[in-house]
DNA sequence: AAAAGCGCTACTGATACAGTAGCGCTTCGC
DNA sequence: GCGAAGCGCTACTGTATCAGTAGCGCTTTT
């Protein structure tokens, strides 16, 4: 049986409420799922070349993420490859946030361990 | 073989450059670790009451989670439990915009479909 | 002393992921 | 036309992660 789908609304993975929050924890919580969103802003590609973007990621495991990832409206497929759609836009900018945090977190942790 | 810690500045699950943000993909793209850090904003608690808030939740899951969040600096545990660092905070205001953020997922995927 | 709660660990079975091979299809050059 | 190359993927095998349950050693409470 495959991994299902988190869509906002329904029970996901560890959590009944089916609030949007929960859902979106479970999509993200999965190996590649951020990383996938991070490397398709850098342009539309193909599903080889996104694969060479995510350091060799198994194709078994990009083709189920991206399955999600469309499922759920952030990322698209048209004839000249994937791409992120405007909402999958919206999160990559929560996520860049975030990338920007992971550089003051890198610094707090690093010089004394 | 345990599950290795995701530090930045050293290689992490699927992407060898060590950059702060892969290796917060990784510490973050694990079952419940984002859950962790939001149940945790509502105040300090034991073990087992964050086991609770987090839906029941195996404790060798979570007992792994609090490992990587703590060495991680995300995360302390004193006398009276377990409580997020500033750092934590910080973090979680992250995933506070995100869980705003969904909402606005929730709608645009919801009604069509 | 007994009971209850604590932070966990140990164990088993199910699920997800890594890694490799290669399919069916279209496009390109010759 | 026809081989070669590239496309999006699927199938398969082994490994790692997760779910679920039981219960340990310890401290606190009654």
């Amino acid at each position: 049986m495959p991994q299902s789908i988190p869509l906002p609304g329904q029970p996901v993975r560890g959590s009944e409420s089916g609030r949007p929050v929960m859902a979106l924890f479970d999509l993200l919580g999965r190996a590649w799922a951020m990383g996938v969103v991070w490397q398709l802003n850098d342009g539309r590609c193909t599903f080889r070349e996104l694969q060479n973007r995510c350091g060799g990621v198994s194709p078994s495991l990009l083709s189920q993420r991206l399955k999600e990832l469309r499922a759920t409206g952030l990322v698209e497929h048209d004839g000249t490859g994937y791409a992120l759609t405007d909402l999958g836009s919206e999160l990559f900018d929560q996520l860049d946030q975030m990338g920007s945090w992971s550089k003051r977190w890198a610094r707090a942790i690093a010089p004394s361990e």
